[in-house]
RNA sequence: CGCGGGGUGGAGCAGUCUGGCAGCUCGUCGGGCUCAUAACCCGAAGGUCAGAGGUUCAAAUCCUCUCCCCGCAACCA
């Protein structure tokens, strides 16, 4: 095959938090596709960034009472844990808040514009005084037009399903400040998607056989293709300040390019980043190189669409991506994960825990396919998996034999005597891995690591060695099998980097590309002392790292996802003094009591998951402290209207925190 | 009828395009082995392939309908 250039890119995450298991699984996911080219002998040049731009960025900010450039500065600081600690090989990690991005955004916005494919229009929309600035629909909520359900945000309503735009909202509020918002009309800018040379291209780039997964290219023209109110609209790509992000070029006034426009800007951005450090010409490169996104499915919309028509009437030297690649999303035990909810696994728990990052990436390689599927991580077929796969079949390989190697034979081999075709397996692993079929690649060689193990077993290495005579025999048949066990190596290297290093160390070889497969070590060939290669799963591992999310950030680890708040954020919460009038036991409930509480002149009912530890009447009469803004919450046995506060850790016991004497019901906490 | 993906032994999946004995890994049960990290090898049990109807000599596979799960539905990063 002729040696091919290639860049490859992960989808740009936000800067507003650190990674979850999702990323980490994209970035696992191209990471082993990209090893697996180079291994060919390919050139890649792999790279990231973050997504730093964006009103969610700019508001995040300002409620940590800092600005956008230093909120995400520790975010993006905290990244290298995450990539080191799951060999993830990027050349490249930079950020769309850069020169670079800034740069090439204009550059490409102006020739946008040029090509007559910008246009600037008015357009009305809800504007938050007090704030001062414009409201997205996300911002936005108000009664529902059609049946007057309150808090509904901007686009549909959650009770009776009726669709809207934000401008029909009644009673309508801002949820950033809850001011009135007013309507408000500003000019922006649109990039012509509708036009037709712009349709059509888009549609010839979708069509071209191979570029695409079916699924996506059905999705992507039904976008396309769509009619009436689901017809393929123009795209407003400029934002009103404040914002942060990149000013739109050649205008007195001060407008900013709409986050999505910068967003995949800064895969280019990022190379040319890359580019400049490594002495590299830019437009060179990119014009050598096929161009790959690794994305998930939330934003095939924006790199199937908008993506390959920017850049194609930006023309050169920018140019089209010949393979946008999707994945589906991970989820755990069954379960989306959600970052709100703090879900998931947390990856740098992982690490921290001492879990080997090759476990996952064996793990989520055997469950990836070409398919924009979802994938489920299961902690019982985690485990099962790496240990039986990993450990029981493949290193234990090289456990049995070596043994023998080194103590009778001084570790040197004879050529591998037995036969086996393994290295013709290569060409047909290689289409797997290519086609990002990693699943089926894994099995085929699971497959293959069934075969060395029957062998040995068939040929009993640990009786040819009680008899005498057999020496030769014996010498052969481990020699074979750690021969098969080095093509094993090879073809799980792009997998496992780290462990095949390892194995190469033992077997005394310099680094094993994919064409070594067919190359067996030589006659006389020594290897080195064996050496543990990998260590099973532990159940109690995995149950530290699915325990519920409450442990404390231990002395000296900076906590990326500053969890420090502000004085405002404290004071939203409205602590109160409140004398327990009446507790009782709830029907039916394990852990629950309901509780009456008396709060100056009012009453609240809340229901306390503290029965384990409090007789009902023993509480009546007492003091407690209540949440007295939160949200009421229905529940199975009636609405709770607030929470009490109580001290719990890790062993039994709840402790419901009291006032010291003298505090009165009502009283205000802080 | 909004669109896309999915439903196959206890778990995770392949097989569906191109119809031809329902398969793999794990788990369970029985046996073997003792070189290897309770690893390895052999064997068995376990599935009306979500449901209904149709086409066919033959359907997990093709067609029609139904049910269930997940995701998407620009102006949301």
């Amino acid at each position: 095959m002729a040696s091919r250039t290639l860049f490859v890119t992960t989808a740009l995450p936000y800067a507003n938090g650190p990674f979850h298991i999702g990323h980490i699984m994209e970035y696992i996911q191209a990471d082993i596709w990209v090893r697996f080219q180079r291994l060919q002998g390919h050139q890649v040049h792999f790279v990231g960034a973050d997504d730093a731009h964006g009103a969610p960025i700019m508001l995040a900010a300002e409620k940590a009472g800092t600005s956008p450039e230093q909120f995400i500065d520790p975010i993006q600081k905290g990244r290298q844990a995450y990539l080191d600690g799951f060999h993830i090989a990027y050349d490249n990690w930079h950020s769309t808040h850069s020169a670079e991005n800034t740069e090439l955004s204009q550059d490409i916005f102006r020739r946008l514009k040029a090509a007559g494919l910008v246009y600037s229009k008015p357009v009305e929309q809800f504007f938050d005084p007090v704030k001062g600035m414009f409201l997205a629909d996300r911002y936005l909520k108000g009664e529902c037009p059609n049946c007057g359900a309150k808090d509904q945000y901007g686009d549909a309503c959650e009770n009776c399903s009726t669709v809207y735009s934000a401008t029909e909202l009644k009673n309508p509020y801002s949820t950033l400040s809850g001011a009135k918002p007013v309507l408000k009309s500003s000019q922006h800018f649109f990039f012509k998607l509708s036009d037709p040379k712009c349709r059509g291209f888009v549609r010839d780039w979708l069509e071209k056989p191979g570029r695409l997964q079916s699924q996506v290219v059905n999705k992507a023209k039904e976008w396309l293709d769509g009619t009436g109110d689901k017809a393929l609209a123009d795209w407003d790509i400029s934002r009103d300040p404040p914002y942060f992000g990149i000013r739109v070029p050649d205008i007195a006034e001060e407008k900013y390019l709409y986050v999505w426009l910068d967003a995949p800007i800064g895969y280019l951005a990022s190379l040319k980043n890359y580019c400049a450090r490594k002495g590299l010409g830019f437009e060179k490169t990119l014009a050598e190189s096929e161009q790959v996104h690794f994305i998930g499915k939330d934003i095939i919309y924006f790199h199937t669409l908008f993506w390959p028509a920017m850049l194609q009437f930006a023309g050169r030297p920018y140019k089209v991506p010949d393979h946008v690649y999707v994945h589906g999303f991970i989820t755990v035990s069954g379960d989306k994960m959600s970052k709100s909810r703090g879900t998931g696994i947390d990856p740098l728990r992982y690490l921290r825990l001492g879990m080997n990052p090759e476990w996952l990436r064996y793990y989520i390689a055997a469950k990836l396919n070409a398919n924009v599927e979802d994938i489920d991580f299961n902690p019982d077929d985690f485990a099962a998996r790496v240990n039986s796969d990993l450990v029981g079949k493949y290193v234990n390989i090289a456990s049995r034999c070596a043994v023998f190697i080194n103590r009778k034979f001084g570790g040197k081999l004879l050529s591998p005597g037995a036969g086996f075709k393994f290295a013709a397996k290569a060409a047909e692993i290689a289409a797997l891995y290519e086609g990002r079929e990693f699943g089926k690649a894994l099995r085929e060689v699971m497959a293959l690591a069934d075969v060395a193990n029957q062998f040995v077993d068939e040929r009993k290495p640990w009786e040819l060695a009680k008899q005498a005579g057999k020496e030769r025999e014996l010498h052969e048949v481990c020699s074979s099998a750690l021969d098969l066990f080095r093509v094993l190596t090879v073809y799980l290297k792009p997998v496992l980097p780290r462990l095949a290093e390892n194995a190469e160390r033992f077997l005394n070889l310099p680094p094993l590309a994919w064409a070594d497969a067919g190359r067996p070590m030589p006659e006389g060939h020594r290897i080195n002392e064996y050496r543990h290669l990998l260590s099973r799963v532990e159940d109690k591992q995995l149950d530290a790292l699915l325990a519920p999310v409450d442990e404390k950030p231990a002395e000296g680890t900076k906590a990326v996802d500053a969890t420090t708040i502000s004085i405002e954020d404290f004071n939203k919460l409205d602590l109160r003094v409140a004398r327990i009038a009446r507790a009782e036991a709830v029907e039916g409930a394990d852990k629950l009591l309901r509780l009456t509480l008396e709060v100056g002149e009012q009453t609240r009912t809340v229901f306390a998951g503290i029965k384990s530890a409090y007789a009902p009447e023993k509480l009546e009469g007492r003091f407690a402290v209540l949440v007295a803004n939160l949200a009421p919450r229905k529940m199975k046995f009636g609405i709770s209207e607030g929470m009490v506060l109580a001290a719990s850790g890790d062993g039994p016991g709840i402790f419901l925190i009291s006032p010291d004497s003298g505090a009165q019901p009502g009283m205000r906490v802080k």
